[in-house]
DNA sequence: CACAAGTCAAGAGCGGTGCTCACTTAAGTT
DNA sequence: AACTTAAGTGAGCACCGCTCTTGACTTGTG
């Protein structure tokens, strides 16, 4: 399947559009988009980018799917690049990753977690695969950990016939909360539920972390070393999840 | 001190421009607030609106300094609402607040919280104060929680001398971490360095959480029942940050 | 009580936006 | 060489934030 010269200069010219519009995302953000400008920057006239893209929303929608590839991809690599059996460095490769990317890329992140670009509506059919490889990867990670038999299935602290916090003839919230059967049908997991509830707790724990960093919601002055409160975050979290470091214990 | 018809009538269409900001901030998103449409929904011409704010930025500071005391409004009053000696109680108060108060208004949300406003800088000196009236509760919180001798100062199942899921000899993140010390001694708390950690990341992973809700991460379809699963989550949160139910234990 | 000083609404205009459409040009295909 | 078709053009519509100027009105004071 060779491509004749029209369609190598079409893919040429369509990967220049997403990259100008990468830069243009970064200086002006979701909002600040502009088909115009991008024209200007590809040195055409305007209407001309409507030959590759038929609209702002789809090319929002193009980097939007470029985003969480990216992204995904940065947090595959770095997970890959640590032992297979550490599960513990995994979970921290896998957080340092997504907070090292969304402070490197910080409009790209925002437009992937941030709040929703007012009327657009990101097409499920393209952009829920992409979008959700960061969890599926975390979970994937839990599972392995599970079926290794390194995680503690158990709330740290928690003591089994007895859900804490909570007083005896109260219905546990455990039991009826999100379906999570039909979630660990459809990922063919065999975790118990509450490992799969800790693991959705670690991340939005984890994502509420980097928000705020990559925000600036923290207010600069206020944490000298955010990096070091990082990593004190991950370590809890990898408590919670019940992992730890292989050799311990 | 009386004031003039005049400054009634300023009053009130200031008031007027207000919430007519906060209608199209709920229908356009931040960025697509218009000062043009905002005299066209006041009945007035386009010019006559900077009369009365300055600047397209200074009607969003108006917006946000708004929005954070709204939502400051509803956690406290959430918050007072429950017995004064019930912490667990008043914790879930305020996690359930946050949760409601941004699924209510999303858009104001998401202006809080989403990614920054391109191109827009929140003035600190009008901003930062109404902007930590959440953190500071849930810090109060804690603080008294750990004054009255109801909270473990210990993360769950970690034994003293030993911090999990390190390997000995390497350094423990704690101590050089974010200076917590400049911020206990800022709002003068007494709670040890790791019971503050814990608090921090509690905050983050309650945002994270009502973050992911908000702005549709979920993906809708996945979980059957999110404010169960909230419910779970400030369960989950409470046991970290060693919050029990009154008569426990 | 009149008039200067001050306040505020209104309009025109500048340069920007997304997008459409009729059109020409130039390149690839047969 | 002839033909098809993709690529690019430029005018135009309705919108945007914001500035500058004009003119009407209110108020305080000599």
């Amino acid at each position: 399947m060779t491509q004749t010269p029209r369609e190598r200069a079409r893919a040429q010219t369509m990967a220049e559009i997403l990259s100008i519009g990468r830069a243009q995302l970064a200086e002006h953000g979701a909002a600040g988009l502009s088909m115009r400008a991008v024209a200007r920057e590809l040195g055409v006239v305007s209407s001309a980018v409507y030959r590759y893209v038929a609209s702002r929303d789809e090319l929002l929608t193009l980097l939007l799917v470029d985003g969480y590839n990216a992204l995904g991809d940065t947090v595959d690599q770095a997970v890959d690049s640590v032992p297979s059996d550490d599960f513990s460095a995994q979970w921290r490769a896998l957080g340092r990753a997504v907070r090292e990317w969304g402070l490197a890329e910080p409009a790209r992140y925002g437009l992937l977690f941030g709040a929703p670009v007012p009327g657009y509506e990101a097409p499920a059919a393209q952009t829920t695969e992409p979008g959700t490889r960061v969890v599926l990867r975390l979970v994937r990670l839990i599972e392995d950990a599970y079926k290794a038999g390194v995680l503690d299935d158990q709330m740290p602290g928690q003591t089994p016939g007895q859900t804490p916090g909570r007083r005896p003839g109260q219905a546990p919230a455990q039991a009826p909360a999100a379906n999570f059967a039909a979630v660990r049908e459809e990922l063919a997991l065999e975790v118990p539920d509450a490992v799969l509830a800790r693991g959705i707790l670690v991340w939005t724990a984890l994502f509420g972390a980097v928000n705020f960093e990559v925000f600036g919601q923290y207010g600069a002055a206020t944490f000298a070393d955010p990096a070091a409160l990082f990593e004190l975050h991950l370590d809890s979290l990898a408590h919670i999840l019940g992992l730890r470091h292989p050799g311990t214990r």
